[in-house]
DNA sequence: TTGTATGCGTTATCAT
DNA sequence: ATGATAACGCATACAA
């Protein structure tokens, strides 16, 4: 078995307060005592024990993050980054799936885990107003993304409406006039497509054009599947698009295959640009124009708050804007 | 605070024992008894304590997956299916990224939260025998993909002889003659590329086909970056392949954008195959042949074999084989 | 500067 | 069937 303080006390023969204030670099300890309890540790192969030392201080090292599907670009993006922070933070990052229905997303906001195993939880996935009601604002929680701030949590976001907005204007800037959007999800209370539909809707009325209900598309998950299935849908209709809009790049890269696959061409026909800015948009064919989001800044300032309320929970909480910039490349025939 | 078994015991009037007794479960408890104390625990919302728990029973209910990257599709997508797997067994998943070099490698495989945090350890990055000496058998730790097998650890592997195989001899039954292979790591003495190019070794010397070392291209990480320097340059050399089996997917994803970019065709000048099967894949233009790899079966037969050796650690080392399989695509003209 | 002793919240042993 | 109590391994208040 693996040798703990009292072990290492006896072997050195001190006590184990001693061995503990060596392994926590104590200040007041003589080079003989601390020479003598290094040799013993040495020997013994003894490493503190985390889980004995998390139940005593009531820190666990532990971190959540809480994405629907890890496999998706975006997500394992955010993880990189994520993980990359807290490591050099000292802690170690679980990752919990949601899938897409609401009671995985409930156990883990309510559940025992959230308040007992990890020191704090970042959490991802599109949530309503009422995911968030009633949660216990006392352990750590930081909302990745776009929820509704409601200044309980903390809060790194994209100004969704900014970002549709400017994806509207750069295929309205090439002369296209018949736009089409695609990832509204009706059914749901999100904020996140609602606040891309606005912003697609407010570019299109400055632009001195109406939009009607069939401009907006649902896609019930951001997949590269839903993409295709709504353009391929589109391109049926009686009045065909000269642009698409799509609510993420996996959308964009769904619906330009589609357009392909209808013998149709892009930027030719019709114009594609999404938002995310996955590393799959710049090597593809056409390359996917897209909103670049920096998925690096969202996690860093992710874990420094969430770092700032571990040590102060009283602290109030923050929301932070992350940086977005447009992309033109070849699938809106912006820029080659 | 959080309430502890102690506080429910007061309110209920009875001894922390019962109480304990309630909470797992157990048999020998009289109705009454058990009803005053659910009544207890559910006014003081109490949850048990997972830290404290697993500090008396020894588990940790913690496994890690440690890979390379979590944002390189086969890895998330790997991610994906671990972490619903071990979820089924009660476990959480923790992420570690090791980067490409060795000492993260060797940090994660002997430190300390190896043996005292994690319950057991699924290891996916490439590694060298060396990374594995002298590592402690004791605690569980599951191989994933190609290392050699030592007969310490269990393993979950692909035949990445087999799959080179089928692939080159895909390319050939093309009726293509001038192949290349990308992917190589010369000075790395990892199994994976290695077994790879002997399968695509094999297939041309069963062919009657010499292979050159230029034929053999190195690729340092299995990048699109990668994939695209590789075969920019391989286009710019005198004689032309007509034919670039990739060792991953992604890699064939650079080669297919460099190749377009030269002013030539997939696969018309030239055919790419790769290997995983990432969904990025499928709706490429071309879509990509490639050699699918059964993630799903990978993890949910390291996670069983974690599992069984955790309960039995005495256990003798297990190896799997996941099974794969051709996928003609558009990439190769093999099947549209 | 170092030793002694207590408690973190749980499970498990030994009683009764 | 239930109660009292001893660990699990560590950090720390208090004492010396």
């Amino acid at each position: 078995m693996a040798a703990t303080l009292r072990d290492v006390a006896r072997r050195a023969g001190v006590s184990i307060r001693t061995v503990s204030n060596v392994v926590a670099d104590y200040q007041h300890v003589s080079k003989s005592m601390k020479e003598r309890v290094e040799q013993a540790i040495a020997e013994l192969q003894y490493r503190p024990n985390p889980v004995a030392r998390r139940l005593r201080t009531g820190r666990t090292g532990l971190l959540a993050l809480v994405v629907p599907e890890i496999d998706v670009p975006y997500f394992s993006k955010l993880a990189r980054e994520v993980i990359r922070a807290a490591t050099a933070e000292g802690f170690h990052v679980m990752i919990d799936q949601t899938g897409h229905g609401r009671d995985r997303r409930q156990s883990l906001l309510r559940g025992t885990e959230r308040t007992l195993l990890f020191d704090g939880v970042l959490f991802a996935p599109l949530a309503t107003a009422g995911d968030l009601e009633g949660i216990d604002p006392d352990r750590p929680l930081v909302l990745l993304g776009e929820h509704s701030f409601d200044g309980r949590f903390d809060h790194v976001a994209i100004d969704n409406i900014q970002a549709a907005y400017d994806a509207t204007a750069h295929l309205l800037a090439l002369g296209r006039r018949r736009l089409v959007a695609v990832g509204a999800q009706p059914e749901e209370d999100f904020a996140t497509p609602l606040q891309r539909t606005e912003g697609f809707t407010r570019a299109l009325a400055e632009a001195g054009l109406e939009v009607t209900p069939a401009q907006i598309r649902p896609a019930a998950r951001y997949s590269r599947e839903d993409g295709y299935r709504a353009t391929a849908a589109l391109i049926d209709a009686q009045e065909r698009p000269d642009a698409i809009f799509c609510y993420s790049d996996l959308l964009a890269m769904g619906a330009i295959r589609a357009i392909f696959d209808a013998g149709l061409t892009v930027p030719g026909d019709i114009a594609v640009i999404g938002i995310d800015d996955i590393d799959e948009g710049r090597f593809a064919r056409p390359s996917l124009s897209t909103v670049s989001l920096d998925i690096g800044y969202v996690a860093s300032q992710a874990v420094a708050a969430l770092c700032a309320r571990i040590d102060n929970p009283g602290r109030v909480a923050t929301e932070t804007i992350a940086p977005h910039s447009l992309l033109p490349r070849e699938s809106t025939g912006g820029q080659q």
